[in-house]
DNA sequence: GATTAAAAAATTATCTATAATTTTAAAAGG
DNA sequence: CCTTTTAAAATTATAGATAATTTTTTAATC
């Protein structure tokens, strides 16, 4: 088994806590102690600074001089945001993309689409769905394009946990298919306005806060 | 004057190295020694390894764990996908900001454009035309949306910087012109349009390498 | 009892020092 | 003379220590 990747101790760590931030492990706001996460990892806070460099640059942490980092907390404006930015990127990428896609490639596609109609909870339903997105855009081979678009979907994902924590019930994605049949008939165009529309998309959930209070959590359901 | 910022010295080590990168002072593919870097900034190489991570965030920067930070090196292909990002994001970012536009916005935009029609040089027109953008973006308020931008602006200066080394030659930016006339018309969709095409306007510039060949160069004119 | 002031504790930002790795230079062999 | 091997220098990555700042706690005052 590979042990050892040839990443460096900054890298895993920073790696690590993007995962609790977007799976809402560690709540937003909350403080982000140098000290605490290098003894956690059993590493020294020289690595741990470089980690919440590259936190801060994906828009997970806000650090303030001085005052350490924390969390980056998140409104109904920022998910509208990422999600318009998610549309302009991604059909961008896709019309780059279809060209290069393969009927395996496709094949595979409705695979994740399948995996993300059956799945019993978000955690599965969101792995299936950035696999679908990933599986048609990455033939784009636009390296830069492709990273935007990866942190957008952290940022996605994290709304999305955050909003149903609990209680995800199956549904079949209409679009993904939508998109699929577009593709293998060549209309690029035509399946790329309907992801951009797709991404767009934002779903409503009840969420009981701790103190009691039911409010409305809004998330990216594309 | 401002002193000391209220900064930390990785910050004002990352801004120093990405002025310096962008503006071809630092050649792509050039190693950045963290020692050197440190002792030239009077500072340990702690600061300057967080530096380095922001570069590297921004695309300034490529690192291989155990051998060390060079300068990225780019090719006409990313200079389209940088164009192409931009177009995607700028018009994206224009959509919204139409609403927040005043006449004093606009006017002030017209005066960045005059200056750049009357730039010496390309640092000067780049400042001018990167004021235009940013003038007609910024009310978007779209936090996200504006520091993606600000880095593809980085980019597109580098293109720049590297393509034209010297001979500027004066231009009147017509396409500015009528993004602020659709703008002030209300045509909003028209100038985001315009925005789009402009700037995937890709110039040609020759360029003499050090070992004397001419080749041509492409950067991004808008 | 709430508010302000002072002291203590915790935390950040940085530097100096050390081990591991890579690059460069030199020497040996074909 | 070119290739491979070995040794030296440079460089990276990390740890441990220290000064400065912020946060928390405790005490004092209104």
């Amino acid at each position: 088994m590979a042990k050892e990747r040839d990443d460096t101790i900054a890298s895993r760590i920073s790696r690590v806590l993007a995962d609790r931030i977007i799976r809402g492990e560690i709540a937003p706001d909350a403080r982000l102690r140098q000290d605490h996460i290098a003894e956690e990892f059993g590493a020294s806070h020289v690595p741990v600074r470089e980690a919440f460099r590259r936190l801060e640059a994906q828009g997970l942490a806000i650090s303030e001089p001085r005052r350490g980092v924390r969390v980056a907390s998140f409104d109904l404006k920022e998910v509208r945001e990422v999600a318009e930015m998610r549309a302009a990127l991604e059909s961008l990428a896709l019309k780059h993309a279809a060209q290069h896609l393969t009927p395996a490639i496709l094949d595979a596609a409705e695979e994740a689409t399948r995996e993300g109609d059956a799945a019993a909870d978000v955690r599965a339903w969101e792995e299936a769905n950035r696999r679908f997105h990933r599986l048609i855009l990455a033939p784009c081979g636009m390296v830069r394009l492709l990273a935007s678009i990866d942190d957008l979907h952290a940022a996605s994902a994290r709304f999305l946990f955050s909003a149903w924590q609990s209680g995800w019930e199956k549904r079949t994605d209409h679009d993904h298919r939508a998109i699929l049949a577009a593709l293998r008939q060549g209309r690029v165009d035509e399946a790329a306005s309907i992801l951009q529309k797709h991404v767009q998309w934002i779903g409503r959930a009840p969420v009981r806060t701790p103190s009691g209070v039911t409010r409305e959590a809004f998330a990216i359901v594309g």
